[in-house]
RNA sequence: GGUCGCAUAGCUCAGCUGGUUAGAGCGCCUGCCUCACAUGCAGGAGGCCCCUGGUUCGAGUCCAGGUGCGACCA
């Protein structure tokens, strides 16, 4: 088998994603027995294109599931996408204004039908660019969060919330998106710092003594107040409380009172009250029983009674009317810049409007109540811990859900309204054509499209509103696996084992789903929520498309290939810390990947001429349950080197699986790396060389150089995919797989684990010492060095010549008893071990020996003094555990020794 | 304003339950196209582990305060 010299991902990638997808190895089978691994895919957008946040929330959640299918657990994945009002429905609207058409001209069913259709068309862009990452999701039972089944599941929660009297329709201050004319949530309002102004108005007393000095940063809803408030505290205003005021620009009088929530600090202490457009002015309202006047219509424009010359003037342009005509009045007496932060249209940033307005409601608390106790409860576990805070702070704090949406894509509200019974609560439609309901209107609500109202009057209108995205999204875990049929799905993978996410959207989306999970199936939907970091650009800035610094995970993808960027998120993906991505860290992975490669071409290049040799087992360990590609045991005729690394991949597995098990991603890359490229490569293949041309050892030179890969790869597939099984395929070890996927993960080991090869670090150690002397001194890397071993040094090293000769350029080793150290020989005293490299004929002025020396002993010095006083304390002797105590001492006896030799070694080459 | 997180090599970051000679990748310097790999090999330089105090025989690691940065919530 011929391997180009560099890997090359293009082909591989696809192919192999094909024949995966084929040959059904994505499939769960609820069939099959055994413990079950189960995720649900956190749903993409279908207007969305695949960004660098699912690059690596996608990446973790196929390492994951990949890792169980090797560990033998039945593992299923379910992917989907979700319907998106809002940015769906603006996509197509966009679509058509290009084409002059508008929504309202076509309608309602024909825009939902032209939705549908660009659905078709484009909505599945965001699935085929998951499919490039090479994820291992059951795609025969993808889902749609408006498909039939899911819509069902909808409607049956709906109805049943309806039921139990958790869902309810009432009057309220809700957020509202002027330009996409909808109520939004709570949440769907984002809070953004705005540079401001405060100005100051002048409320005349209506008992003619004054003004009160109001500060606000919105006066045009000043034509909506109606009182002023101050704290109950406050010794300035104490007298006004009871008073009344002249509201400006409008000429009513409005009370002055006191509550508690005013801040006597902000502007003068004294606060304009607008309960129809503020939600705290609207609790205040409440306390008080104020009148509630909206002043603005669903546009933002003014309205109503109060508006008089400002009516239908944009909030913004009145702002600056009223503004106006209060300064000509002399009513204005300051302005000052201030920042505050305002409520912003999460998908279009539009300013959002407090509205009062009728709207659909889940009733929380009792929803939220069971959704705590399961997480304080352990049932269900954030990893990292510290997000459940952030989950309790929210859940406690929750206000109820408002969650009817005026679109026209989404899944509309199964509420009918009698047109006989509830006339006067039909007050027509909007522009749009939608129903405009009174507050008190009778809903009827059904799990089945009612022909008729209780009277019997067949004469029935449906509300318009549809439900927000998130109420579908919570019920995903269960309503992706039938619910609410009994399948065989639910009952096998039900709770799922872990759900994978970002934690912007805690609360959006896990914390509903636990409510819903919990509420519907009586357990939570997910045993462990691990939330990941936040990709993020190479200067830490959150990538958008509006700052132009987010970098394509495609293109990434086509140019250092899917396994180098899967293995780039993961290794950087520390748990509970951002992701700063730059390319050079691909390049880097990109080189891991061809390191690999390389490595496995170069085990190819040197075992194989004769398949059977390989195949055959090398000891009775082979029979056990991996027969193909079993290592070789402890007792079998092996070289140091062999054992090492064997005792290396052992330790290494065993890293990598609880790096696994506990979501420590990183750590598990980390370990996969250093292991094959410090190890394996820097080492073990070097060393096999040597092995490999000996025609005794070439045989098991081969067993070992093949297993350790092949368990290596078996180790690696999960994070590279596409790598592992291209190679994986081409090792001459038979197979009892048909694809490395469904290989089993390599177990511990514990006989290697417990192998003894500290010789190695001996070794190692001496090379290391050797080559460094080679480079200080300027030996030409041709020239060959003379080895003098002191004391035992000659039989520990001597045994392994071999490696010292090939690795550090050593001529011979000679042994020599204790006694006279030869003159003009650099002395190491490495690992316990005492020797010298004669320099004559290899350096002439012993000069830069000299200062090697001088720098090592300076060194030297410096850490024995650290050591000194610490053994020099009384109380570090009494109190450290004994065998601290003795690790010190053994350490600073060692450098005495160290020390003494280069100082004799110091003093030869001086007089020399 | 409330809550949480983070400060370690030039850059980006590891360092779990306190005892290592404080690590890695990239970058930098030196020498190498050594028959798997120059997407490479060998060697090296570079660190008051943010500041102050405390606990401890011992602190990069634990505690308190400060400074700076960031995120979330209001």
């Amino acid at each position: 088998m011929d391997l180009a010299k560099a890997y090359e991902p293009g082909t591989v990638e696809e192919k192999w994603y094909r024949r995966w997808r084929e040959r059904g190895y994505f499939r769960g089978d609820e069939k099959r027995s055994g413990a079950a691994f189960s995720m649900v895919i956190p749903p993409p957008n279908i207007t969305g294109s695949l960004h660098m946040g699912h690059a690596l929330n996608n990446t973790i959640q196929d390492i994951l599931c990949r890792y169980h299918r090797m560990r033998g657990d039945v593992t299923l994945w379910i992917p989907g996408t979700d319907h998106a009002g809002i940015a769906t429905q603006n996509v197509v609207e966009r679509q058509l204004a290009g084409e002059g058409v508008e929504r309202r001209a076509l309608g309602r069913e024909r825009f939902v039908e032209r939705v549908w259709s660009w659905k078709k068309e484009s909505g599945s862009t965001i699935t085929r660019q998951l499919a490039r990452l090479g994820v291992s999701c059951d795609w025969e039972r993808e889902r749609f969060t408006m498909d039939e089944g899911l819509s069902r599941a909808v409607r049956e929660v709906f109805v049943t919330l309806y039921e139990e009297g958790l869902i309810y329709r009432d009057r309220y201050l809700i957020n509202w998106c002027p330009r996409c004319q909808t109520a939004l949530s709570d949440l769907e309002s984002e809070h953004q710092p705005v540079e401001g102004r405060l100005w100051y108005i002048r409320y005349p007393r209506v008992d003619g003594r004054g003004f009160v000095v109001v500060a606000t940063t919105r006066p045009e809803t000043l034509l909506g107040d109606t009182a002023v408030a101050v704290h109950p505290d406050d010794e300035r205003y104490r007298d006004l409380v009871g008073t009344k005021v002249i509201l400006p620009a409008v000429g009513v009088e409005i009370p002055v009172i006191s509550d508690e929530a005013v801040s006597r600090e902000f502007g003068t202490g004294v606060v304009k009250v607008t309960p129809g457009h503020d939600p705290n002015d609207y609790l205040m309202g409440r306390r008080h029983g104020l009148e509630m006047i909206s002043v603005l219509d669903t546009r933002a424009r003014m309205t109503g009674r109060r508006a008089g010359p400002y009516a239908l003037q944009d909030r913004l342009e009145c702002r600056a009317r009223i503004v106006e005509d209060l300064e000509r009045a002399g009513l204005v007496e300051k302005v000052e810049p201030h920042a505050h932060s305002v409520g912003h249209c999460y998908r279009c940033r539009t300013v959002v409007e407090p509205m009062l307005s009728v709207q659909w409601f889940v009733r929380i608390a009792p929803l939220a109540e069971p959704a705590i106790a399961a997480v304080r409860e352990g049932r269900t576990r954030f990893v990292p811990e510290h997000w459940e805070k952030v989950y309790f702070g929210w859940m406690e704090n929750i206000r109820d859900w408002c969650i009817s949406r005026q679109l026209w894509w989404g899944h509309q509200i199964p509420a009918w309204y009698c047109r006989r019974c509830d006339a006067q609560n039909i007050l027509g439609a909007d522009e749009d054509g939608n129903l405009l309901l009174g507050e008190d209107a009778e809903p009827i609500v059904s799990r089945t499209d009612p022909t008729e109202c209780a009277r019997g009057h067949r004469d029935l209108v449906r509300d318009s509103d549809v439900l927000d995205t998130w109420f579908s999204s919570a019920l995903w875990p269960f309503s992706t696996m039938g619910w609410p049929e009994k399948t065989e799905t639910l009952a096998r993978f039900y709770p799922t084992s872990a759900l994978v996410t970002g934690f912007d959207i805690i609360f959006f989306w896990v914390a509903r789903m636990m409510m819903m999970g919990l509420h519907f199936m009586k357990e939570v939907p997910f045993r462990d929520v691990y939330v990941h970091a936040l990709v993020r650009d190479e200067q830490g800035q959150k990538m958008s498309k509006s700052k132009g610094n987010v970098i394509d995970p495609l293109a990434l993808l086509d140019r250092y290939g899917t396994d180098a960027l899967r293995f780039t998120l993961v290794a950087l993906s520390a748990m509970g810390r951002d992701i700063k991505l730059s390319e050079e860290r691909v390049e880097g992975y990109r080189n891991f990947a061809n390191k690999i490669w390389n490595a496995a071409r170069f085990v190819l290049m040197n075992s194989a001429e004769d398949g059977e040799e390989e195949r055959r087992p090398l000891s009775a360990r082979a029979a056990g349950p991996e027969p193909r590609s079993a290592l070789p045991a402890p007792d079998d005729d092996l070289t140091l080197a062999d054992r090492w690394i064997l005792h290396r991949l052992a330790a290494t597995g065993g890293e990598v699986r609880d790096a696994l098990d506990a979501y420590r991603f990183n750590e598990a890359a980390a370990a996969l790396y250093r292991f094959l490229w410090a190890d394996y490569c820097d080492w073990y293949l070097e060393m096999a060389k040597i092995s490999l041309a000996d025609p005794a050892r070439r045989a098991t030179t081969r067993r070992v150089l093949v297993s350790v890969l092949e368990h290596f790869l078996r180790l690696l597939h999960p994070f590279m995919p596409f790598l592992t099984e291209e190679l994986w395929q081409a090792l001459p070890a038979g197979r009892d797989a048909e694809s490395i996927m469904l290989a089993p993960y390599p177990a511990a080991d514990e006989a290697w684990r417990r192998t003894d090869v500290g010789a190695m670090d001996v070794v190692i150690e001496v090379i290391r010492a050797v080559r460094n002397l080679r480079a200080d001194l300027n030996v030409a890397p041709t020239a060959t060095l003379e080895l003098v071993a002191f004391g035992d040094a000659a039989a520990r090293l001597g045994p392994h010549e071999a490696y010292l000769r090939r690795l550090a350029g050593i001529r011979s080793i000679e042994g020599r008893a204790d006694g006279e150290r030869p003159r003009g020989a650099a002395i190491l005293v490495v690992a316990g071990l005492e020797m010298a490299v004669p320099l004559r004929g290899v350096i002439t002025d012993p000069a830069a020996e000299i200062a090697r020396n001088r720098k090592l002993l300076e060194k030297l010095e410096k850490e024995m003094r650290g050591l000194s006083a610490k053994l020099g304390n009384a109380q570090f002797l009494e109190r450290a555990p004994a065998e601290v105590v003795e690790k010190e001492r053994e350490k600073h006896h060692e450098l005495a020794e160290r020390r003494a030799t280069l100082e004799r070694n110091l003093e030869r080459l001086e007089n020399l």
